[in-house]
DNA sequence: TCCATATTCAACCGGTTGGTTAAATACCCT
DNA sequence: AGGGTATTTAACCAACCGGTTGAATATGGA
């Protein structure tokens, strides 16, 4: 289920793990068996973890006798800057909109209007 | 596992029901019934969703009567943007480097040297 | 008080995920 | 051919996820 591009992408970068190995790909090409030393988790399950960012578009494999190198594929990373910075936009246009129509009327200053119970 | 902050965020937006309800939320502030309607799933089912962008500090919760509208935090997308660009920055420097190093040796024009095989 | 509306909680279900171990495959070297 | 190294595949397992139905809770209004 969500195998379109951006959820793939989403989903491949919400592993700790994964987003570790992302790091230390932009810093140059690494091999599984590399990527895996640090880890205590075998490299089969680092394998299966290049697999998914792999899948997501964000890596790209070539060969080197039976080194298979990860590479980095960063314009990915596009798709969700694009993604997030729209509907960030949209919602601060429309906080900004709020905030001149509450300056007009004259009434509280702006953001005290309602309980916001934001997450810890 | 992974309930540190990215992951959560990365996390909520890789359902494309959740981020088609950030989407919305970015045009204004919503019920969980408004926002139920044009799905098919059951307003149950909504409900948790929200609770995962909740959780993720996407959405907070105000009242009103007995509806608890919910409303974007769009703060939050900067923890992502942040992280993407910090590394999108670091591959982008290295692949520079990397460019400028065949330009001195005066080899093959850049991007020509591995085969890719990126993802489709 | 009684009823309607809005929302959540609880229990359940099938599919996916992240991990394991064991076996298979691919490539180089002598 | 045979052995070593790198990597993937297969089968399995517990936990999680997105969905359901049914019951509970919370609030406003007649």
């Amino acid at each position: 289920m969500a195998d379109d591009r951006l959820s793939l992408v989403f989903s491949a970068l919400a592993d700790p793990t994964r987003r570790d190995i992302v790091a230390r790909l932009a810093t140059g090409d690494a091999t599984v068996n590399e990527l895996a030393e640090p880890y205590e988790v075998t490299v089969q399950a680092v394998s299966k973890h290049i697999k998914v960012l792999q899948d997501a578009g964000l890596v790209s494999r070539s060969r080197d006798a039976q080194r298979r190198p990860c590479h980095l594929e960063a314009e990915v990373f596009d798709l969700m800057t694009q993604w997030i910075e729209r509907y960030r936009r949209e919602a601060e246009d429309r906080f900004r909109r709020l905030d001149a129509l509450l300056e007009e009327v004259g009434d509280q200053p702006a953001g005290t209007t309602a309980t916001t119970e934001a997450a810890s």
